[in-house]
DNA sequence: GGAGAACGGTCAGCTGAGCTGAACAATCGG
DNA sequence: CCGATTGTTCAGCTCAGCTGACCGTTCTCC
């Protein structure tokens, strides 16, 4: 019978690239890797590893058996997410990774139901901009990754991840009230000239912001680069920059700015995503229902005000 | 993440009941068992143990976690006969259950035939009837199983079991041709005064000839029990019983008797089984290839008779 | 109804699987 | 060409997990 645990540090490997990137990653030391890897090699008689420069690489045989170790570890977390539901109290520790967006507006409300909930289950949290939320998934790193995706610009599917829709969050043209801004159009074309605030250009926001100014004709004067949203907010209304933004700031923050729906009215798609294996876990679950519970209320609340 | 060891001890408790049984089946001490049981539960936080009388039974999560262990273990072997199948070479060691007619007919061709393609490969056969050979094939004494069924007689379907048909394998009746016997009409229905050889009336084939003979109105008179198919071929060719034989007898054996076809053509169906995960393995590909082959042989070798 | 057998659970004690850390060779980048 | 990085080997240590002895409970068979 193979040993799981090798298993577990080949797929590491195939993950991570190196060795030593495996062992940090599992707080062992790369001599422990090693060791464990050469056993593997021996027991199955089959050659894993062939150096390559001053690294190593899977060989054929070793990328099959990945894909073993893939599904095997797949139904351990079945396992494990069965076991826990069969419990009365959620319990454990999950962590989640978000982007500050849905940081921002959602998650300290979740965080607040859950705690009343299931006072058993610890949630830990860790800002991450989604391209690495699902390295971050797959590597067992974190359980539940938020993210979000821009009209036009599809991402790739990950596979083993159970994604589940959140929102569709709406995404508007928000324009200074005072100050010298204070009397541009409410139509994007009008804005070619104007200073604009956008996230860092390679993130999904700003290349769809920026992909949306080409559409109107013009390419956008970018004077501040950042990716906090407070800021973004704060930077129109103090009438500095034009922006586009999502609805779901607005759910905690109420600055005095113009907002102006876009043609088309588009939308940002929200989604949680799991590890295949755990998308049954009570905690799991328990947070993704907390999530959308505080979507709910940040949405009436944002209707009444 | 569980421990795939401890899965594999709950798994073998719940196919063989008690704690005893799965430490005299492993090798362990009972000990050694109900420690690592207790360290499941204390781990899963779950009651998967409850005592009944002075054995145990598993509790309902329990036997769930047994459904996950099963589809992970099937797993860990398909990769491990995956390994086995990028080596150039078939080594290792197979076990084999057969039962008697088809050990003495194909068993011996098969094995010569696997030892000058395969010489690094081990077989070892056991002598089990069809009903016993499935709960080992499950319980890992052996790797490849041989049954029968006959007609009107369907087995239950194991879950997990790769079964793949081997033959079918004529039934026919044997008279002698020498001594009191010699002058008996060949039509099964006038045989109800005869003495009649059969295997023990539990199993397969004397189920069926028992059946076969009351639908010819008759309730067969059973003067000698054995399994022994050599000892009822001899039995009839010495003049002292009639019996139902299968065809597969003569390609090893050529006694002086009378064959006489039935009505229908009944057929018996040999098949091989091996677990689900070990099916892809050239191991056992090569043994119901041999087997296959011998086959092929003992049927040329039959007409040529 | 009592003796004996069978089953699990617990505890002390031992052994080996698997870890760390040091030393080393190979490779890459500036 | 030197320092940084990566993987490998080896000696040594630690703890997970085994055995064996002992005990309580339950069932079976005179």
């Amino acid at each position: 019978m193979l040993d799981v645990h090798r298993l577990r540090l080949l797929r590491e490997l195939h993950r991570r690239g190196t060795l030593a990137a495996v062992a940090r990653a599992l707080s062992y030391s790369p001599s422990a890797v090693s060791q464990q890897l050469s056993l593997l090699e021996h027991e199955t008689g089959v050659r894993l590893l062939e150096r390559v420069g001053r690294g190593v690489r899977l060989t054929a045989p070793a990328r099959v058996l990945v894909g073993h170790a893939d599904a095997v570890i797949e139904r351990l977390e079945r396992a494990e997410a069965d076991l826990a539901a069969s419990l009365s109290e959620v319990t454990g520790t999950v962590r989640v990774a978000s982007f500050q967006t849905v940081l921002l507006a959602l998650v300290p409300a979740a965080l607040t139901r859950l705690a009343a909930e299931h006072p058993a289950l610890r949630v830990e949290i860790t800002q991450l901009e989604p391209e690495e939320a699902f390295a971050a998934l797959l590597a067992h790193d974190v359980d539940l990754v938020l993210g979000e995706e821009y009209p036009g610009l599809p991402r790739v599917l990950e596979d083993g991840v159970d994604e589940e829709d959140l929102a569709h969050d709406g995404l508007r043209l928000a324009l200074p009230r005072h100050g010298p801004l204070a009397r541009l159009p409410e139509d994007l074309a009008a804005l070619a000239g104007a200073p604009w605030v956008m996230d860092p250009p390679a993130s999904l926001p700003a290349r769809w912001a920026v992909a949306r100014c080409r559409a109107a004709g013009f390419e956008p004067d970018v004077r501040i680069e950042t990716p906090d949203p407070l800021l973004q907010s704060h930077l129109v209304e103090t009438g500095h920059a034009v922006a586009l933004l999502p609805d779901l700031l607005w759910t905690q923050l109420h600055p005095d700015l113009r907002l102006v729906a876009l043609p088309g009215d588009p939308v940002r798609r929200l989604y949680t995503g799991a590890r295949r294996g755990t998308a049954g876990h009570p905690a799991v679950r328990a947070l993704r229902s907390a999530l959308r519970d505080a979507l709910e209320r940040a949405r009436t609340g944002l209707s009444r005000a």
